[in-house]
RNA sequence: GCGCCCAUCGUCUAGCGGUCCAGGACGUUGCCCUUUCACGGCAAAAACACGGGUUCGAGUCCCGUUGGGCGCGCCA
């Protein structure tokens, strides 16, 4: 038995999405439980399509994602001589034939089929034509002469034995009349030379995988194995769009959510190991089979997704996690303005008030939204609201408040909170309300946040309306 | 239209003929904890799409219906 080699084989027109993301996640598991490889392959053959941004996306979110790919990325455009040659080479042997239609013939054929209500196909009529008839000044597309009968089965290893009829599969074309290559072609030629021995994709690929069956016969070629695992839909259950969660990986980075948890997540849809919900990387790679992937198509649940993170968030060593942060936050909303003023010893307070923190954190964002005390700029305004609903009297309450934290001589939870009690007392408040950010803010650690700021800063003007209440 | 696939709580799923008046997780609701929020704990509501078979027995097998998805390019 030889070694697994398993590919991954976006095409660069877009950003790597949510569900590339999970075919390269299943293919990457799979690869590691079996102990092979994980190629990666840049489908670039549409040349007016593929970018270099895109590719760049897809490598980069890959590398967030921790998918490691072995070996180099195989590039498709450069193998177009390798896959002319194979051409050729059917052309010789008769399993391919020259076709000398036009575009819009093809198209009054299509028209045609959809009016007498038969489904579209290419009618095979070059197929045995004497190409001494080839009219002039026409470049020929090489197709594939199929079979026309029987049918192609597929052992798929999550979808099982799929049976076509053949006479429902035409004659694809294997070279476009300008002598570049399909996509067809290219993912046969390239899966036989790049030694894949299997070949997990989306579903989508079903009936394209028929015809590539048709392809490797053609050649003379082992089939791989195949495993044809399910889409993942939006929440409505329709295609996966830009307004459900269609967005690019860097999309997920950038609303906070940590790669592990993101991975867990996505491992999830439509694979289970029993009523495991969290798995290591680790467990993942001793778990994960193609037996236990599900064949029906999943939704996209933020609010899932969501909870998850919050318990990767929790769980996490506190070290890991201000790892992770620093890591990820010029990529948060307004990341980059708070990495600019997080100098050594703001990084020391917020690592002191992580612990807290983290508790009452879904995604990094809210790590970031929590540490705003430290981050805001000194003095502190009130927001306009408070502004206006504070009399002075009340103002001047406040900054006595802001005093006498400030005055402490030992910073410590318990002085600031018999501040902060006496404080919420007078004035009739909760103490939790106004006590709670200092904890989770000062943790025994020498930061002063004056409750002054807490408030201002939390923006709770339910407790400054209040107070406002009460002060007159 | 034709081909292929799918169908268990709102969502992700467990279930591979009896141990299922269907289990877990997210979400929802209630209670507890908490002098805010969150976390945590407890509890509740919530599903085998429908109809036929097969079988002593079906969520589990077969057929049909309905609903959904994918594919049908000289795109990938």
């Amino acid at each position: 038995m030889s070694e697994t080699v398993v590919r991954f084989a976006p095409s660069p027109t877009g950003f790597l999405h949510i569900g590339g993301a999970r075919t390269a996640l299943f293919n990457w598991l799979y690869a590691r439980h079996t102990g092979g490889k994980m190629r990666l392959r840049i489908e670039d053959t549409d040349r007016a399509r593929s970018t270099q941004a895109a590719i760049d996306a897809i490598l980069d979110g890959l590398a967030w994602l921790g998918l490691a790919w072995d070996g180099e990325p195989v590039f498709q455009f450069a193998r177009v001589e390798r896959h002319r040659a194979v051409v050729e080479e059917m052309l010789a042997r008769g399993t391919a034939y020259r076709c000398y239609c036009t575009a819009e013939e093809l198209e009054a054929m299509r028209a045609r089929a959809a009016a007498e209500g038969r489904p579209p196909r290419y009618d095979g009529r070059w197929r045995d034509r004497d190409p001494a008839e080839a009219p002039a000044g026409v470049a020929p597309a090489i197709r594939l002469r199929a079979p026309q009968e029987g049918e192609t089965v597929i052992e798929d290893a999550v979808q099982g034995r799929v049976t076509f009829p053949n006479a429902d599969l035409d004659d694809l074309v294997l070279l476009r009349s300008d002598g570049t290559p399909t996509y067809m072609l290219a993912v046969v030629v390239d899966d036989h030379d790049m030694g894949v021995t299997d070949i997990i994709r989306g579903v989508d690929h079903l009936t394209n995988a028929a015809r590539q069956v048709h392809i490797y016969q053609a050649l003379g070629w082992d089939v791989p194995r195949m495993a044809h695992i399910p889409l993942i839909h939006g929440p409505d259950g329709t295609k996966l769009s830009k307004r459900h969660g269609a967005l690019g990986v860097e999309a997920y980075r950038e609303m906070g959510y940590l790669p592990a948890a993101l991975r867990n997540y996505l491992v999830r849809l439509g694979w289970s190991h029993g009523d495991q919900e969290i798995f290591s990387a680790d467990e993942m790679i001793a778990l994960f089979d193609l037996d236990h992937v599900g064949r029906s198509a999943a939704r996209f649940d933020f609010a899932k997704l969501e909870n998850l993170n919050g318990q990767y968030i929790r769980a996490a060593a506190d070290a890991d996690l201000l790892a992770d942060f620093r890591v990820a936050l010029p990529y948060l909303p307004g990341g980059a303005a708070a990495k600019a003023k997080l100098d050594a010893g703001l990084w020391e307070a917020f690592a002191a008030a992580l612990p807290g923190l983290k508790e009452r954190a879904k995604t990094l964002i809210d790590l970031l939204d929590g540490a705003s005390f430290l981050l805001a700029d000194r003095p502190l305004q009130l927001d306009g609201r408070a502004e206006a609903l504070l009399t002075d009297e009340a103002k001047a309450r406040l900054r006595a408040l802001a005093g006498d934290l400030a005055g402490l001589s030992e910073w410590n939870a318990e002085a600031a909170e018999a501040v902060v009690r006496r404080f919420a007392e007078q004035e009739g408040v909760k103490l939790g309300q106004v006590a709670q950010p200092l904890r989770a803010a000062v943790t025994g650690r020498a930061v002063s946040p004056p409750i002054f700021d807490v408030l201002a800063i939390l923006g709770r003007q339910e407790s400054l309306a209040r107070i406002a209440d009460r002060a007159g």
